[in-house]
DNA sequence: TTGACATTCTACAATTTGTAGAATAAAATT
DNA sequence: AATTTTATTCTACAAATTGTAGAATGTCAA
C-alpha cells in the first residue's frame, strides 16, 4: 500500500496539483472563460492584493504543467483553460478514490458509506437509487 | 470545492503527509515494532544505501510530526509509531474520500463504483453485498 | 580513561509555491 | 516617427518540504 499521496500523474503532462494561487486562477479561467492576463489580474484584485506579474508568473506556470494554453491572438495573449473544470473534477475524484482503495478496499467502503451517512435522508436517499442504478448497471454486463 | 488537497490535518498534530524515505521508516516502525534508531537504519541498509544519521534525522522529523515518539530508555532511545498502522490507513481513506466527495457527490460516486466494477467479479459481489448490508443497516436508524 | 556508539546540530540541495521588480518587446497614441 | 503605455518574459528571493549526511557532543561500558 501506499502511504503517500501526490496527486501528480505518473508521469507527465499535469506535473502537480495546484497552489492556493494557482487554484484560484483556474476557477477565475473556468469561470470566466477565455481570458487575458490583464483581465484575470483584475478579477482576482478585486479580493486581495496582488502584482500584475506575479498573476503572470503563476499563468506561465499553470501552462509549464499543461493547465492552460496561451493563445497568441493579436495584441494580447489569451489564456484558455486545456483541461475543462468537469474533467478536471473526474481526474481528481478518481484518482483520490483509486488512492483510498487502493490504501484498503473495506477502509474505502466504510469511509465512503459513512460519510454519506452523516448526510441529510434525502441525500442517502439519493445515493441509495444512485448506487442500486449503477449496480443494476454492471450486473447487466456479467 | 477544493481544488487543492494536501492531506495536512487542518491545523496541528499530524502536519504533513510522508516523503517516500518517512514512508519508508513508518512501514518499518509498523511491521517490525518498536526499534532503535540503529535497528531501523539496519532494516534500511538491506534494500539501499544510506547513512545512519540520515535515518536518525527522518526519524526526529517524524517525532515533531508527531507520527511516532521517543521513548526514552536505559541505553538507546526506541521508536515507537504514535499511530498505528490501521488507525493511520482510517484517517487517510477518510480524508482522501471526504476529498473526493467534497468535490462532488457524483463523480465520487461515480469513481468509486466505476473502480470497482474493473475489478474481478469476485470482488463486484463482494461490494455488492457489503453496500446493500450497509445501506440496510443505515435504514434501520432512520 | 578511552573508545564505541547514541543523539543532536547544522548544513546543503532540489522542488514547489507565492511573490514581484527589472528588462524587454509590442502596441497605441500623439 | 517618437513617445507613452501595456504586455511579456527574465530573474530573483523567500519559506516550506524532503532527502541527504557530516560534525559536534553526550553517554556508557570495559
Amino acid at each position: 500500500m501506499r502511504l503517500r499521496f501526490k496527486l501528480n500523474a505518473p508521469n507527465k503532462g499535469l506535473k502537480a496539483l495546484f497552489g492556493e494561487l494557482e487554484a484560484e486562477i483556474m476557477e477565475i479561467l473556468w469561470e470566466k472563460g477565455p481570458l487575458k492576463g490583464r483581465e484575470i489580474f483584475e478579477e482576482m484584485g478585486r479580493k486581495r492584493k496582488i502584482a500584475y506579474t506575479t498573476v503572470l508568473t503563476v499563468l506561465d506556470r499553470l501552462s509549464k504543467k499543461g493547465f492552460i494554453k496561451k493563445q497568441k491572438d493579436v495584441g494580447s495573449i489569451i489564456f484558455v483553460p486545456s483541461i475543462s473544470k468537469k474533467d478536471f473534477q473526474v481526474l481528481v475524484t478518481d484518482r483520490l478514490i483509486r488512492g483510498a482503495i487502493d490504501i484498503s478496499e473495506d477502509l474505502a467502503i466504510s469511509a465512503f458509506l459513512d460519510i454519506f451517512s452523516k448526510m441529510d435522508t434525502d441525500k442517502i436517499e439519493k445515493l441509495t437509487k444512485f448506487i442500486e442504478e449503477k449496480i443494476n448497471e454492471k450486473n447487466k454486463n456479467y
